[in-house]
DNA sequence: CCATCTAGTTTCGATTCGAAACTAGGTATA
DNA sequence: TATACCTAGTTTCGAATCGAAACTAGATGG
């Protein structure tokens, strides 16, 4: 069946950019999975920017989880901050330093010059099929899906703005461009 | 630009694939790097089935993934065959036990509920499109690009049979399958 | 008020990692 | 054919990562 194979395909590119940023990872002097968590945090909101929440995503103990950020944050990449109705919560967020780690490792040029060769060979290429592709892929992702909030079957505009039918509170732009650990694909 | 966003997606999609990967393998009681690994000698022909490819593909240094070869030959997933020709070199070869590993280790499940969805709702979705994203991927990461031997520049087909032009050796069907450390794309 | 739950930390020992020194086999050149 | 240099891979060591389990502290619910 086709889209078996376009899995397979995506799996295939998913392997070299693994390659590709695990070789730029061991440059800056970090682990693969440490860039992991930089690119977690870059793209998660309010509902999921903790440890709990970083710990469900990674698939790793919480022992192990809370020792990575307390390595993050003596580099400097992250910062921790106490939630102000329950006291057992921490907020994470990613500072300038860490969010400029990630964007070296990202690999960027790699992306470039292949969105360059990609480009030159099919001007009229639609990217809607990769938006598909990545939306069956979260919806695949049960439980969890860890889509961008706006995409959110719970996601609501009103005239007055955002807010989330599952928490009821209100949502800024940037919350709803954001990474959600309740999302639930539509 | 449009395709430029594409690999944002795919990038997108490598996260997701990483996370679950990274679920399986704690579950199985292996490092993610140790997944890379068994991932890369499934796919490689005899030019890059050594240590050295191998370290290459991954970004680590040879001392480290000597030590991680040595894991996977004692947990009974891996073995070395010395080279006839060149004594200094090792030839690194999956088992069977390594093969079942891997293929309880990658998403399938995933993959596959994806792949329902996406077939769902469009039934008559090509390809194309994607093999496209990876060639163009495989393009951009130069100097070395791991593709897939039958699709390389130096790739020859003889009455014969096939033939490596770069170094003019005989290649077996099975061969022409796998990935190339010397893949250079069309 | 006391058991129970949840969020996160600490501690421990095994494993992984990079760096650098090392062995050994191949190659080039004089 | 010696000598220097190169390449493939291993060993050693100290720092960092990992999972497991015990732990603290705050929330929840009779």
């Amino acid at each position: 069946m086709a889209t078996v194979d376009i899995y397979k395909l995506i799996e295939r590119m998913a392997a070299l950019i693994r390659s590709e940023e695990r070789k730029k990872c061991t440059e800056l002097g970090i682990q693969a999975v440490h860039l992991q968590v930089l690119d977690y945090l870059s793209r998660c909101n309010r509902y999921s920017d903790t440890p709990a929440a970083l710990t469900n995503y990674l698939g790793m103990t919480k022992g192990t989880v809370s020792q990575t950020l307390l390595l993050l944050e003596r580099k400097g990449f992250i910062e921790k901050v106490a939630d102000l109705a329950d006291k057992r919560m921490v907020h994470l967020h990613l500072v300038a330093k860490g969010q400029e780690v990630l964007e070296r490792a990202v690999p960027t040029e790699l992306f470039g010059t292949a969105s360059a060769i990609l480009e030159k060979q099919y001007p009229q290429l639609q990217e809607d099929v990769y938006i598909d592709a990545l939306t069956a892929l979260q919806k695949a992702h049960k439980s969890y899906s860890f889509g961008l909030c706006k995409t959110c079957k719970y996601f609501t505009a009103t005239p007055h703005g955002f807010r989330c039918g599952l928490t009821k509170e209100p949502l800024t732009q940037e919350d709803s461009e954001k990474i959600c650990q309740e999302h639930t694909a539509v």
